[in-house]
RNA sequence: CGGGGCGUAGCGUAGCUUGGUAGCGCGCUUGGUUCGGGACCAAGAGGUCGUGGGUUCAAAUCCCACCGCCCCGACCA
């Protein structure tokens, strides 16, 4: 490609738009514009690398033995009824009328579809194991896009799912992608860490995450560095410092008029710890109200309240809820000799004695508190969020934390979805059964931006190879059609061409620095300086994106870069 | 949806408090000088000041409503 003739509109300023660097380059490197929030137009340069990773994806599948198909983006509502998603999805379903008023979805993803399409074709275990995947424009109404393509309404995903006869073909199959996903991720030129995964409502079933170590990702995960403990701090676990076990006596009532938070009561002349204190949240789960107990330094993690409670419709409960569960205000909340209403609890406060909560009398707490005498508590569970140096549960080295760009999501289904549609099939001795299911995503356009996010210097983009838009940048000093490095560029140009590599030579009629700034944002991975002092000497120079610029001799130079890109 | 910020030329912005003919930088056009790290000089083009309403002799500026964008939070199948 002559840039001449390409159209890469770089920009010397930061449009006000993009807040993280990524975006900045993206939209600076002149790969993207804004149509308007949440949706972009990729242009030349940025379509080049999406097409780039787009390969890589279908090159792996493809040797994972996974099928390529496409679907349809539009969907008929009634399988999201069939599938009792649309229920549950609605906060992302983006929906269309037809000409007849007939309701369409537009798909945020496609369970449904490649389940009816088993249900159709399906019969025999002979068909399995099968894994079908597409490379296709997903659309979700995200609350708030954010951060250019890293959180977009529209975006392209690779989505696969996987069909098996047996838990133990699941989780082949499982491993066949999460193993694709590594090699994928690692053509891509990106650091990775696969962690363990919250499962939500599915709990109990597998799944991991593929995160890009980023401070701007909206993921956080916890990871030990000894055993390589790893996984999203929704799921993650972690050891919590003792909680005290000996009696103090009976629960004693005292009064702490104006303490409303835990912190007030770890404050003169009260002085209680918070981890000497459980800590009563209320909330309405299905309409009724529910209280959860942890221990007075620890935080409730909602993954894992989802996990417990098997649904997701909950919420904090407002103040007057709270007042007409228990009789008192936030502040002064406990579950002591509460029998009516279900209390979960974190484990960490099993065991736990001599403690201090609310006495349900407003300005009142009660000490001496045992829980396992004093309080019926109906389930116990992991409830808590783990932080930053608590002991890993696995080896209790110190688990550190690190937020994370969430590329790739690999899950186990199970049979939700197989029995809803009833695809099934027959075994060898003519029993039926559903099929059990796999689902496995990557977004594409996030893993293009994640890619950026995380290989970059003051300068601008440094493309890995795989996914460079163009692998070459040949620099001609002066562009004279008859000047001598003009003419050597042409000759390289079609050299390299010939030999099948993407170069682009910048023949635009500008200033050195002008160029040498251009292809350093933009981030080709070579760039091939012609200047008349260099040639002077017989040389031209090779200059590595990030690295060293090193003189070649003119007729070593194709080769030369040619070894550079075998590395 | 709650909180905060912003909307002035393609981009970045000043002007708004205290109403009075809309300014600067980048980019763009033309000419000239330059030419190894985002050049310089000169002359130009380019603006419904987000939209609608109101106040006023007069509104980018004050008031009301709406729209859009960005950030934080809720949400994240």
């Amino acid at each position: 490609m002559r840039w001449s003739q390409a159209f890469i509109p770089t920009l010397k300023e930061t449009p006000a738009e993009a807040e993280i660097l990524s975006h900045k380059l993206l939209l600076r490197a002149g790969l993207v514009r804004k149509l308007t929030g949440g949706l972009y137009i990729l242009l030349p340069l940025g379509l080049r690398v999406l097409r780039k990773i787009e390969q890589i994806v279908r090159e792996e599948m493809n040797r994972a033995g996974a099928l390529e198909v496409l679907m349809p983006a539009l969907q008929p509502p009634e399988i999201w009824q069939q599938s009792g998603r649309y229920q549950t999805a609605q906060g992302v379903l983006f929906k269309a009328r037809d000409h007849a008023k007939k309701e369409w979805v537009l798909g945020p993803t496609h369970e449904e579809v490649i389940t009816t399409l088993l249900a159709g074709e399906l019969s025999s275990y002979r068909q399995l194991p099968k894994n079908f995947y597409q490379i296709q424009t997903k659309f979700r109404d995200e609350i708030r896009p954010r951060f250019g393509l890293m959180r977009a309404k529209e975006f392209v995903m690779k989505d696969a799912y996987s069909f098996d006869t047996t838990d133990e073909a699941a989780q082949i199959s499982y491993q066949k992608m999460y193993d694709a996903y590594a090699r994928i991720f690692q053509r891509c030129g990106l650091k990775t860490m696969a962690v363990e995964a919250d499962t939500g409502v599915m709990a109990g079933k597998f799944s991991h995450e593929f995160m890009v170590p980023a401070e701007t990702g909206e993921n956080e995960v916890a990871w030990c560095e000894q055993c390589h403990y790893a996984a999203n701090v929704e799921k993650a676990s972690s050891r919590a410092t003792p909680t005290e076990t000996a009696s103090g006596g009976n629960p004693e009532k005292f009064a702490t008029p104006g303490v409303a938070t835990i912190d007030d009561l770890t404050r003169p002349p009260f002085g209680v710890p918070a981890c000497r204190q459980i800590k009563t949240l209320v909330y309405i789960v299905e309409n009724k109200p529910v209280l959860i107990l942890m221990r007075g330094d620890h935080q409730l993690n909602e993954a894992k309240l989802t996990g417990t409670l098997g649904t997701a419709t909950f919420r904090p409960a407002e103040a007057e809820e709270i007042v007409s569960a228990l009789k008192a205000r936030p502040g002064s909340l406990g579950a002591v000799d509460v029998k009516e209403l279900p209390v979960h609890a974190d484990e960490t406060l099993h065991g736990a004695a001599n403690m201090t909560t609310g006495a349900n009398e407003d300005g009142f707490h009660l000490r001496q508190v045992d829980i396992g005498r004093d309080i019926t508590v109906t389930k116990w569970s992991d409830l808590r969020l783990a932080r930053a140096g608590e002991p890993c549960s696995k080896c209790g080295h110190p688990l550190r934390l690190q937020r994370a760009i969430e590329v790739g999501h690999v899950f186990k289904l199970g049979t939700k979805y197989t029995e809803a549609f009833n695809a099934c099939f027959l075994d060898e001795a003519g029993q039926k059964h559903p099929a059990i299911m796999g689902c496995y995503g990557i977004g594409v356009t996030r893993t293009l931006q994640a890619v950026i996010e995380q290989s970059n210097d003051k300068d601008g983009i440094i493309w890995p190879l795989n996914v460079a838009p163009y692998a070459v940048c040949l620099t001609p000093l002066n562009v004279a059609p008859d000047s001598a490095v003009m003419k050597l560029a042409e000759d390289l140009y079609a050299a390299l061409s010939a030999r099948g590599v993407e170069v682009i030579l910048d023949d635009r009629d500008e200033r050195p620095g002008f160029k040498f700034k251009d292809s350093e944002l933009i981030g080709f991975p070579i760039r091939v300086g012609l200047g008349e002092k260099s040639l002077a000497k017989g040389e031209v120079e090779l200059k590595v994106r990030g690295g060293a610029l090193t003189p070649v001799k003119v007729e070593e130079a194709l080769e030369k870069v040619l070894e550079r890109l075998k590395l």
